[in-house]
DNA sequence: GCCGTTTCCTGAAAGC
DNA sequence: TGCTTTCAGGAAACGG
């Protein structure tokens, strides 16, 4: 499942198909998921940009010169993607192309097998209408990610992974980094009011943690080299670096001890017993 | 205001 | 083997 690093080697992948190109239509058959799509046609994709988890294509005002109404009628526009778990850029049509951008020079596919991705065209700047976004926390690897601060919201925090879910301490962290990013720095998932110390070796890990699967092109999970691919079907390598996702039963590879799984704000949550254990406060 | 639950959706895996 | 059931999960909407 895409998760920051994956976004961004999406990003970076698709950013040479489409910047510099028109997108002259876009198609789809669900316009309750993908909305208002339409106003996009037309426009030049001047840059691809990223949010967290979320793509964000940037829009040239259309061109006046086309038509007698000449005004343009949105202003700049931003068209964003959310890969949700299984979505990702292909080069060709398949059985789950759910979005077509059609461009002056070949058109682009959003592949997407269990619809839990999200493509919306809005004003530049205005996520209203995505509350996630709009509320969304610095990026984990930028200077913007200020470990004071982080220290400061962690005190209060209440359970540390879904609170770190919510995207709101640091953006991009989803299931699997979380549980890796808690595992290195020895924090119980469901801790609550992080201790300085504590808060001070979470930002380290999810620093390092996310640094490395983004290196590392992402993850892919499953058998036959996983969901989640980049656009020309190559695999991250990160699931190799795995130490507690998905390793149930297995010895933690720090103490020995078995890793267990649990559920926890409804996500399967992966940890070490041994090494991360839960302080009351 | 914060938390937990439900919903969306469908492939993969497990169960029979 | 093949059908049916369960599970996974990011984000939003809803309920308490």
């Amino acid at each position: 499942m895409p998760e920051l690093p994956e976004v961004e080697t999406t990003r970076r992948k698709i950013e040479p198909l489409l910047v510099g190109r028109v997108l002259t239509r876009i198609e789809h058959d669900a316009p309750h998921k993908y909305t208002d799509t339409h106003k996009a046609e037309g426009r030049t994709v001047t840059g691809i940009g990223r949010r967290g988890k979320y793509l964000l294509l940037q829009l040239a005002a259309a061109k006046a010169a086309n038509t007698d109404a000449a005004e343009d009628e949105w202003g700049d526009l931003e068209l964003l993607v959310h890969l949700g778990m299984t979505g990702g850029f292909r080069l060709e049509a398949g059985p789950h192309t759910r979005v077509t951008l059609h461009t002056d020079q070949g058109a682009v596919y959003f592949n997407d097998a269990r619809r839990f991705g999200k493509v919306a065209v809005v004003s530049r700047g205005d996520y209203a209408a995505f509350p996630t976004l709009h509320q969304m926390g610095p990026e984990p690897l930028t200077d913007d990610f200020k470990e004071a601060e982080f220290v400061k919201l962690a005190a209060s925090a209440g359970a540390v992974k879904p609170w770190l879910l919510s995207q709101k301490p640091v953006s991009g962290v989803g299931n699997i980094y979380a549980d890796e990013s808690l595992w290195l720095s020895r924090i119980h998932p469901a801790q609550t009011k992080l201790n300085a110390d504590e808060a001070g070796r979470l930002y380290a890990a999810i620093r390092e943690v996310m640094k490395a699967a983004v290196e590392a092109g992402g993850s892919s999970l499953g058998s036959g080299g996983g969901n989640y691919r980049q656009h020309d079907g190559v695999s991250g390598l990160f699931q190799h670096e795995h130490h507690v996702y998905g390793k149930a039963g297995q010895p933690c590879p720090r103490c020995g001890s078995g890793i267990v799984r649990v559920v926890l704000a409804q996500r399967g949550t992966h940890y070490c017993p041994q090494c991360q254990t839960r302080k009351e406060r």
